[in-house]
DNA sequence: CCGAGATCTAAGCGCTTGCTCAGCTTCGTT
DNA sequence: AACGAAGCTGAGCAAGCGCTTAGATCTCGG
């Protein structure tokens, strides 16, 4: 029943990489503003206001509007990559592995809904060259899901028929808790990783042995 | 193997009760900016000149850009539920319906992606009234899928233990349908659809009798 | 053939946007 | 004590936004 990532605390804790100070705090302001109305409808103004500055201030941690999003996304995404990969290099059945990958991974979007929301649904705003170094990243956490999940086909754990395709489901499956849920909701985001690790389960064809 | 909603043809095929035809025109124009750029990055001067208009047209058939956005996610929202409430009220088993629901509901997720993406995921931009009456929609769509699935467990089809959830999940995984489908990928919305009507039967437990 | 209503355009109004810049303050180093 | 770099602000610019208005054109019953 180990998984990774457990961050209890305030919504600024998990960007710690980004220093200094102030442009942390930019950082989560804009998080927030992107994930409540949307990068296109947030302003450089209410991002600036968030973060108890003047509009000016924010253009001397980051060049453009869209460096701020860059930067979020790219952090995001690495952090998603790193807990599906975690999940993958553990040991045991390929089955142990994805409940486990699904488990960190939804605990990981429901937890921090608002930075995932952002990293996974405002990828269009990105300029070109940006939008094509998340896109590469994006890649390998599809693989990476993949592989274990053509590992259980091969060890007769699986039921698969089109493992690409199933993989594709998993993932849009999962990310889509980003946008659905709800802090005041029934279940805690631990509970929803163990449900979704069981309905995942179940996709693949999984049969447990009692 | 019978399911609703077969409309090969134009893009502006299903929007049949848009009249005048300068109004569908536009209407369409703004589905495909809506769907490219999102809501708040599209102009209302795209939008009339993807229609072959001068700006000021617009406002002859629509009071506002959000009433654009409104009729749109009115209309799909609409189409929608009629979809799954098409499969509800079939004869036959629960299992039965509950593929064919997911059969069509995905399927037109697939085939007209351009209008689901907009449908779906531009929810935010709506004004307070207008969104509180597709948040009803909504309300019934997933209380629809969720009869099905309560009906295939008391008939013992399924096994489900938490109904409300496996709905969340099931039209989640649907619904995500429409952001990553795409036109030149291997599968054709057909078999898309079918795909995802076996993954859903696994996910509520259904054992196939041979 | 007329005239009223519907449809559309050219021009542009008032406002907000992303972003800039001159100058003030703060602070670690000498 | 003096100084230069770094952080920040107030004011504001050019561009683009949603939307309006005055008037030209089209349509069609009488």
């Amino acid at each position: 029943m180990s998984t990774a990532e457990q961050t209890p605390g305030g919504e600024d804790v998990a960007w710690g990489e980004v220093a200094p100070e102030a442009a942390r705090r930019l950082l989560v302001a804009a998080v927030e503003a992107f994930a409540e109305r949307g990068y296109h409808a947030t302003t450089t103004r209410d991002i600036a206001g968030r973060a108890g500055m003047s509009p000016a201030a924010l253009y001397i941690h980051y060049k453009t509007k869209e460096e701020l999003l860059h930067r979020i996304s790219r952090i995001g995404h690495d952090r998603a990559l790193e807990i599906l990969r975690a999940a993958e290099l553990r040991e045991g059945a390929a089955s142990d592995r994805l409940a486990d990958a699904v488990r960190s991974f939804v605990r990981w979007h429901a937890e921090r809904h608002t930075t995932a929301r952002v990293v996974q649904y405002e990828l269009d705003a990105l300029g070109p060259e940006h939008r094509a170094e998340i896109v590469e990243l994006r890649r390998e956490t599809e693989a990476t899901v993949r592989r274990i999940i053509e590992e259980g086909v091969a060890a007769g754990e699986f039921d698969v028929a089109d493992p690409s395709g199933t993989t594709v489901a998993v993932l849009s499956l999962c990310i889509d808790v980003a946008r659905w849920f709800n802090v005041q909701g029934r279940r805690t985001p631990d509970e929803v990783g163990a449900f979704y690790a069981d309905l995942v389960l179940r996709m693949v064809g999984y049969r447990a042995q009692k």
